[in-house]
RNA sequence: GCCCCCGUAGCUCAGUGGACAGAGCAGCCGCCUUCUAAGCGGCCGGUCGCAGGUUCGAAUCCUGCCGGGGGCGCCA
């Protein structure tokens, strides 16, 4: 596999040896270790600013007592003598303190080489140090279809792993399901109703789903859950529960997404995982039992309350299984948890990880993100979400309203702790408007390019030997192709995924622009042809690549 | 009452320590005999909830307040 290090790292290093070189030749004073300041490296909004801007010097102000100014004068200086120089045009020192840097045509032709030779591997980032990240999200209770409410999470979580494994990690998807408590009993009750032809019980279901799932049942399961000492409705449950999970799993599918692993809960308590971490959280001193049921001392990590794992009748909380969760999937070696939650989970969130520390794991291993409510109105109704009532918009209605791309973009486009209002006939209007066609009809216009090209007998440059030099628009598109590492590795970082969706926008402008202003297809001149057919070319890939990241497909033609 | 999240243009949302605050949609005005007009150009639109503070610099960090949502179970 080979990837292309992003503009910045390699500015970052430049600017770093121009930094060490300066403190060498005396024109700046050391400064301790500790006393180093992170700088940043960012695109300035206003392109008389540079290509790139280094804060450095501003920040070296206060450790070194010397004016920005001057320090910015001596590491533009000290920047023209390292032998990486030749990655810049220009460099100056603007007030208060910015090195605004100009990139040499030069330099990102020799990137677009590296960058088309990648191919589809340009965007991922090499990782010096990949982790294995464990990544659970969705994890719906199998007592009816996924709903609408489900989708964010399904969209956010799988965004995430595509994004982390973008940035050179290896993620395990994983969906984690209740198939030991209350409410799947429930499901079995209220499915065993309806097959008897009885009204479902108060704290039952009532969607149609169950309905389909009584006439959908087997003779045989029936036959066995009938018989003599048989418990009726949990043999329904058994059956209808894996029904229903396979039914999301199905879902899911449509909606490009996968897991790598279904976890049960029973099989937690089956292997018993749930009892050996109680016992390990006794061991070290923090479980006591009082009024008759087992508790966990939550309070002295910091939470408000303790936590019950065994109730007084001797059953386990869905906390017990929670704190049998986090040691077995550290059992499976992984360098990282992520819990994706509902935003109604945060209070959760505290008990789990003091318990994971109260295990003696790695506690800062263990997040939890919280991904905001989705109201779904329909022309200025809320519309009710409640699998008990049945009331409720599935996630595969969501689809065949929106479509898989539109609504992947929708959710990627937006930070995952932002709450969000969905007003589906709106959705609909707006799905036509979508900036997702925007960028694929970027990708779908230089396919017709390269066809057309292809069609006349011009072939793409071999390399970009001056294939930028003096066109500031080819210039400008390169640029804007090259940052796709960057934005990989921010999204890695932040864990998010709405600076991609931002991304590929600006590079689709950039390209569209750029067909305005240069023809592509010029059988008159066959060598400022091929240029420009190799600079598209790495664009399609960016694109795609991009849209790769997002799950989104990338068409041909429009 | 306590805890968490959110408050940026008419709408939906980016920007979370840097240089005059951005995009999409909506609205208005232009551009197809030329590689896809699902496109391009222009205009309109914001006391970044309010008030203090920290900083060379604050939409961004801190404090308080106002408004919206969520959570505080021996449910899951």
């Amino acid at each position: 596999m080979s990837h292309v290090r992003s503009i910045r790292s390699r500015i970052h290093d430049l600017i770093e040896e121009a930094w060490a070189g300066a403190t060498t030749s005396g024109a700046l004073p050391p400064i301790e270790a500790d006393a180093r300041p992170a700088f940043e490296i960012e695109r300035p909004a206003n392109p008389d600013h540079g290509d790139l801007a280094a804060n450095l010097a501003l920040k070296l102000a206060r450790p070194m007592r010397r004016s920005p100014l001057q320090i910015a004068e001596a590491l533009a200086e000290a920047m023209a003598t390292v032998p990486s120089s030749m990655a810049l045009s220009e460099v100056t020192v603007a007030p208060p303190g910015f090195l605004n840097m100009r990139l040499s045509p030069r330099w990102l032709e020799g990137l677009l080489d590296e960058a088309r030779a990648a191919g589809d591997d340009f965007g991922r980032v090499a990782q010096a140090a990949p982790r294995h990240f464990n990544v659970e999200f969705v994890s719906a209770n199998p007592t009816g279809p996924l709903h609408v409410g489900n989708a964010r999470g399904a969209f956010v979580g799988d965004l995430l792993c595509r994004v982390l494994e973008g940035a050179g990690h290896e993620v395990t998807r994983e969906y984690y399901f209740n198939d030991a408590g209350l409410q799947i009993r429930n499901l079995g009750a209220s499915v065993t109703a309806r097959k008897l032809g009885e009204a479902i019980p108060e704290d039952g279901y009532h969607g149609a789903y169950v309905d389909d799932l009584a006439n959908e049942l087997p003779d045989d399961v029936w036959e066995a859950a009938n018989e003599e000492g048989a418990d009726r409705e949990a043999v329904v449950a058994d059956w209808a529960q894996e029904r229903v999970r396979a039914g999301i799993e199905a879902s899911l599918q449509r909606l490009g997404v996968h897991f790598d692993v279904w976890k049960s809960e029973s099989s937690l308590h089956d292997e018993g995982w749930v009892s050996r971490s109680v016992e390990r959280l006794r061991d070290a001193g923090h479980i006591y039992e009082e009024e008759g049921a087992t508790w966990f001392r939550s309070t002295a990590f910091g939470d408000d309350k303790d936590r019950v794992v065994y109730r007084s009748g001797g059953q386990p909380t869905y906390f017990a299984s929670d704190i049998g969760y986090v040691s077995e999937k550290f059992s499976r070696g992984f360098d990282k948890l992520i819990y994706i939650w509902g935003a109604d989970h945060h209070g959760t969130v505290a008990r789990v990880r003091n318990a994971a520390e109260a295990m003696g794991l790695p506690v800062d291993e263990v997040e939890m993100l919280l991904v905001a409510w989705v109201r779904f109105v329909r022309e200025g109704v809320e519309i009710a979400m409640s699998k008990r009532t049945g009331e409720f918009l599935t996630l595969d209605e969501l689809l065949e309203e929106l479509g898989v791309d539109a609504a992947r973009w929708s959710f990627a486009s937006r930070a995952a702790s932002s709450p969000i209002d969905v007003d589906l006939e709106l959705a609909k209007k707006q799905s036509a408007e979508n900036p997702v066609y925007y960028v694929q009809y970027a990708h779908a216009r230089i396919s017709s390019i390269l066809a057309k090209a292809a069609g006349a007998g011009l072939v793409p440059a071999a390399d970009f030997t001056n294939v930028l030099h003096g066109d500031d628009v080819a210039s400008g598109l390169a640029r804007e192709t090259l940052r796709l590492p960057e934005v990989v590795e921010d999204g890695a970082r932040d864990e998010e995924t709405h600076g991609i969706t931002t991304y590929a926008m600006e590079l689709a402008t950039a390209f569209h622009a750029f067909y305005r202003d240069r023809r592509v297809v010029d059988v008159d001149d066959p060598q400022t042809s091929a240029g420009r057919l190799a600079l598209v070319g790495v664009t399609q890939a960016a694109l795609r690549n991009a849209l790769a990241l997002l799950g989104i497909s990338a068409p041909e033609s429009m």
